[in-house]
DNA sequence: GATAATTGGTTGACACTATCTACTACATTC
DNA sequence: GAATGTAGTAGATAGTGTCAACCAATTATC
């Protein structure tokens, strides 16, 4: 078949260098990369997962390993073992939910707390890297495009139409 | 504990919600479940590391591992198994490399040139997805401050120093 | 030309990430 | 109180990212 455009738009797509993708695909590399080594220098031996569910557990007053897989988007049982990972580092605790006894509270330890704060420092290390260059607006820009494409991408899930034209409702974003 | 933003300006955490970092890891997220959902529909057994490397050697005349591995900025033992794997799988070909019997020049078969085609169709389609509702200013913008960030990240590599100031070393990769 | 250092590619090992399935215990609904 | 749904767990397996050791060919040095 046609390895052009079904689409009406036409341009680009032939040489470009840099599509959508192989740029995510890239930046994101490079972030994680960095941050790993950041928090390596930083002894600090945690995974990137455990990181951002500690993260996660210390931005939220009262969590269960399930409001924390739906934040992450993460498979429930990726959480069960993150979670069981950083109990026993003694980085979070369980308390049981008083009105659901399937479920537990989630909360940091005074340990956990030491090391959120070893990570806020580590994040704002990193952004500050990642936009030493940039203006508050591109900053800003950017986080507003990147949301909506994860918008697009989440939303219109099963439908091949192309034609798509009901901007989505911003279903997204708290946290 | 606040998740500040590089800012001098010291108050301001709120509830900032989402940083930088989580913004992207989000959206990867997203973009690669969608990318490996769309690619199984469309019948394609492949990895998504393959199939970058694929599209790599598509977009590239004469290469060999050393210079995909560059291209993808990954390990050098992880694409000679990918390569491999698509040489086992039929998709490439490797030839001596005319000046260096170490190296070998890789190309698609037929095969992979079909494999290829169905890559683009799909690279497309999600591309038109992630753009839906976004402008080309909003699009070019986006991959513009991302290349900026990656750049960002990857120069400035061993300086702890946070009194680091706009050094505009731009040894970036062409690409 | 012999030797040392470097480079392209391979192999092994291992940690981390993503998903799927099945299962338990409890909760809700009827 | 039986059916159904939900929170969390355990097993399994595929894919990804890195590190280190290695071989063979190349290049640099003497």
């Amino acid at each position: 078949m046609s390895p052009m455009l079904p689409k009406g738009s036409s341009e680009e797509s032939s040489q470009q260098p840099s599509s959508l993708g192989e740029t995510l695909h890239r930046l994101t590399h490079t972030y994680k990369s960095r941050l790993r080594e950041t928090i390596k220098e930083k002894q600090i031996p945690l995974p990137i997962t455990h990181i951002r569910a500690l993260k996660g557990i210390s931005r939220n007053p009262a969590c269960t390993a399930h409001s924390i897989a739906q934040r992450m988007q993460r498979d429930k049982a990726q959480i069960t073992r993150v979670l069981n990972e950083l109990l026993k580092d003694g980085l979070i605790a369980k308390t049981d939910h008083p009105e659901d006894r399937r479920s537990q509270l989630l909360q940091l330890t005074s340990s956990g707390d030491l090391i959120i704060a070893q990570l806020n420092a580590v994040e704002q290390q990193i952004t500050a890297q990642m936009t030493s260059n940039l203006s508050q607006q591109d900053i800003a820009s950017f986080i507003r495009i990147a949301h909506s494409i994860n918008d697009n991408l989440s939303n219109q899930s099963l439908q091949p139409q192309p034609d798509n034209q009901s901007s989505s409702t911003d279903t997204q974003a708290q946290e």
